[in-house]
DNA sequence: CTAGTTGCAAAGAGTTTGCATGGCG
DNA sequence: CGCCATGCAAACTCTTTGCAACTAG
C-alpha cells in the first residue's frame, strides 16, 4: 500500500526509531514534530500503514481513550510480553523464558492461548517506583 | 455517590449480573436492554457509578476503541490477572497461584511492579481454538 | 419536600474520510 | 506525467455535560 517515501513518512518513523521504547498516542506525535508542521490526518494515515507493515504496533493505555502506539523493531519485540509503566510511559520486555513459561503454563493449566503481541501488562517500573 | 435505587441501575446491575464472564461497551449494553429504554447518557452515568463502586471493572479489548466492562462480583477478581479472549470477549481468571507467581518473579528479574486490576492478557480461549 | 437521577440535546475528544492540491518516481 | 500522499474541513464515533423534568426516600 505504501509506494512512495515522503518527508511526512520518513520523519514519523524516524522519530519512533529514535523511541524505541515508549508508546505515543497521534496526538503527542503531532505536537512533538511540530516544527516539521505534519497534519494530523497525515499522522493519523501513516500510523496506520505503518502498523500494517508491521513496524509499529497499537496497543491500549490504561484510563486513556486514545490508541497508542510503540516502535516494533526489534525481533524480541515479536516473541515476548510487553510489560508498560503507568507512570512514565515506557516498555520493557519480559524476559523471554519468563514469557515462554507464563504462555505455556496458562495453555496447560487454563486452556488459554495468549498472544504475545497483543498483550501488555500494567504497572510500575522500577525507576518510577523510587520518585514517588 | 449512589443514594437512590432506581429501576435503571437495578437493571444495568442486574445485567452484569447475569452476565459475570463476558465483557460489555455502553453501546452493547444499550442494546441489550433496548426494551427498558435507558437512555445512553444513563447507561454512562451508571457505569462509572458502578466502576466507582468497584462493582465492575473498566478493560480494555485490543482492536476497539470502546470502553468494556466486566462484573467483578467475585473476591478472587481483584487478586489475579485477567485473560481475555479475542473472539468471543469472554473474560477467564488466570489461576492465583501462578498470578502471584509472575507478579513476584517480574518483580525481582525486571523490577517492574505488575498490577493485576489493570492487566488484561488477550488471546483465545479453549473453546474458540476449536471453532475456527 | 428536596436532593439525587433521568432524558434530551449539545458539546467534546479522538479518529476517519472526501476532495482538491501537491509531489514522488 | 500519473498516481499516491497530503492538508483541510467536514463527518463520525464514543463519551461527557448542562439543564429542565421527574422521582425515590
Amino acid at each position: 500500500m505504501t509506494k512512495y517515501s515522503t518527508d511526512q513518512r520518513k520523519k514519523i518513523l524516524n522519530f519512533f526509531s529514535t523511541h524505541p521504547h515508549e508508546i505515543f498516542s497521534a496526538r503527542q506525535i503531532f505536537d512533538m514534530l511540530d516544527d516539521s508542521h505534519i497534519s494530523i490526518s497525515t499522522i493519523y494515515r501513516n500510523l496506520s500503514e505503518l502498523e500494517k507493515a508491521g513496524k509499529i504496533t497499537r496497543c491500549n493505555k490504561a484510563g486513556t481513550r486514545e490508541a497508542f502506539f510503540k516502535y516494533t523493531h526489534l525481533e524480541e519485540c515479536k516473541h515476548c510480553i510487553h510489560l508498560s509503566c503507568k507512570k512514565c510511559g515506557k516498555i520493557f520486555h519480559m524476559d523471554k523464558a519468563q514469557s515462554d513459561d507464563l504462555i505455556s503454563k496458562t495453555a496447560q493449566n487454563e486452556q488459554f492461548f495468549i498472544e504475545q503481541t497483543d498483550s501488555v501488562l500494567y504497572g510500575v517500573c522500577g525507576n518510577c517506583q523510587h520518585c514517588k
